[in-house]
RNA sequence: GGCCCCAUCGUCUAACGGUUAGGACACUACCCUUUCAAGGUAGCGAUACGGGUUCGAAUCCCGUUGGGGUCACCA
């Protein structure tokens, strides 16, 4: 049997860390065994429904690299792929279940069942509801006469239900302390658990991969399969993304939508990199690797189960070190260029840039660090900074001399620049220390920037020769 | 609170009964050096606690503690 993994994200927000996460996984799983990997929506919640999420879901995907197979967007065999067009499926499968004796309609009020859910609390069991063992004649005529009901799961008093999930010990639920959970909505909507069991079954998903926050849930899943007679599939709940207080990952705590790491500069394969670190390491111990390398050595039953804080600082780390080490040169000054493209600049993609590029690799971690880094490059209105001013006017004397000596420079490279500050530093008996600083200072503002002859090199003789002058008395 | 999952440096993790408990991020120092980075070297730093089992426990068992998840006509 082919493997056929799926992710079911709700189109409610924005595009999510943990869609991504469990995303990477499913797609893994899926492509080592020449599978198949399903993007599914599932948007029966039409309260929380977000029209344009479903788009950058997908958009996110697309991205990372992460394509499913099949998708709303895509279609494909299986389809449709979003729930709301698969609405009348699931009535079908909930009478069913009410046929077989398998659940019943329920008449409660909202207002009963939470009046139900106290009394329960207080007693300390699982809520039980009265229409359960109401004559299934009785309540077809209710039906029938229009009365609001439900579709419930009639769980078994007794025994219980066993979750073997691939990544822990078997888990064990005792069957009296699951609740009748509703499977068919007043509204004729199927709910989560419904939905996600039928779908699953008749898209042929035979891994599902999901976050532990599932867990609970899915001995009511189990029930559903055996209640239709299917058979399960295989179970893996992986750990749940942490903010730095161990609590799930959330917005308020940390950024979580991928648009905003895609829009801080963020590289796709950084992002993939660094999930995939989260639970799982790479069994020779590397660090920087690839989805081809990751699809060669994963193996599910290597996830490790702590809760990884997600901790930005060593994903920034692994971006940098992508820019640094992964990407040529070129392609990043391709990457980068487009970033600031789409954060509105203008800046051509010449060899002026590309230039500019290499000399900021190893002095940016993510794209959006590079504008503020590199003002002095694209104006003559750069910001001089009190440092800059102060070394500016601690050595102007110098200034005017070096000038006219770099304009007649018979070649403005690196070699020459430097070996020019060295001659006039030992003719004049001074420091390199003494000689850079102020000429740093006049033609880039502040005290940091990239190595002085480099940095002049890429400024080209015009612009330093215009700086100092302007710099000097 | 009931049920369920989890537990090695601050963080991500290695170890699969025998190691001076290893690596990476972060942090600190030093080196390189014209500044800032990058890079190199070193340092700091962990088996939550208590009982067992065993010649031997981070590793197996039990308990405690701690963290997390879940208890909707949301997913």
């Amino acid at each position: 049997m082919s493997v056929v993994t799926r992710i079911a994200p709700s189109p409610t927000g924005d595009p999510h860390v943990g869609t991504a996460y469990i995303g990477l996984f499913n797609f893994t799983v899926a492509r080592q065994a020449g599978g198949t990997f399903i993007l599914r929506i599932e948007d029966t919640d039409r309260g929380r429904y977000v029209a344009d999420s479903e788009t950058r879901i997908f958009q996110m995907m697309q991205w990372l690299g992460l394509t499913p197979d099949e998708s709303p967007l895509q279609g494909g065999p299986n389809g449709p792929y979003r729930q709301s067009e698969r609405f009348d499926l699931y009535g079908d499968y909930a009478r069913q279940l009410v046929a077989s004796g398998h659940a019943y309609p329920a008449f409660e009020t909202p207002e009963e069942l939470s009046a139900l859910r106290e009394a329960a609390q207080a007693a300390g069991h699982v809520i039980a509801v009265p229409s359960r063992d109401l004559d299934p004649v009785a309540a077809q005529a209710r039906m029938d006469a229009g009365e609001a009901a439900v579709i419930r799961l009639k769980v078994p008093r007794d025994g219980e239900t066993v979750v073997n999930d691939v990544l822990r010990d078997p888990i064990h639920f005792q069957n009296a302390e699951i609740d009748d959970k509703v499977l068919l909505k007043a509204d004729g909507f199927p709910t989560y658990h419904l939905a996600n069991v039928v779908d699953d079954r008749l898209m042929g998903v035979t891994h599902v991969i999901r976050a532990e926050e599932w867990i609970t849930s899915t001995p009511i899943h189990i029930l559903l399969y055996r209640a239709f007679g299917w058979p399960e599939p295989v179970w893996a709940h992986m750990p749940l993304l942490r903010n730095a207080d161990k609590s799930k990952i959330s917005k308020r705590k940390n950024p979580t939508s991928v648009e905003w790491y895609q829009q801080q500069g963020f590289l796709p394969e950084a992002m993939l990199n660094f999930l995939a670190t989260m639970g799982w390491t790479h069994p020779d111990g590397v660090e920087i690797f690839d989805l081809a390398e990751f699809q060669r050595v994963f193996r599910l039953q290597d996830v490790t189960l702590g809760g990884p804080v997600f901790d930005q600082a060593k994903l920034r780390w692994y971006n940098g070190k992508y820019l640094r080490e992964v990407l040529s040169e070129d392609e990043v000054a391709r990457r980068l260029h487009a970033f600031l493209a789409s954060q509105k600049s203008t800046l051509p993609l010449d060899d002026y840039f590309r230039a500019v590029t290499t000399l900021m690799i190893p002095r940016m971690e993510v794209f959006n660090d590079f504008m503020d880094k590199t003002e002095y490059f694209w104006s003559e209105d750069y910001a001089v900074t009190e440092k800059a001013q102060a070394a500016i006017d601690g050595a102007r004397e110098l200034l005017p001399d070096l000038a006219a000596r770099l304009k007649n420079l018979p070649t403005f490279d690196a070699e020459s620049v430097g070996g020019l500050f060295r001659a006039f530093a030992e003719e004049r008996g001074l420091k390199l220390g003494k000689v850079m600083p102020p000429v740093r200072a006049a033609v880039a503002g502040t005290m940091e920037s990239p190595d002085l002859p480099n940095l002049l090199a890429t400024l080209g003789r015009e612009r330093v020769v215009a700086r100092l002058m302007r710099a000097a008395p």
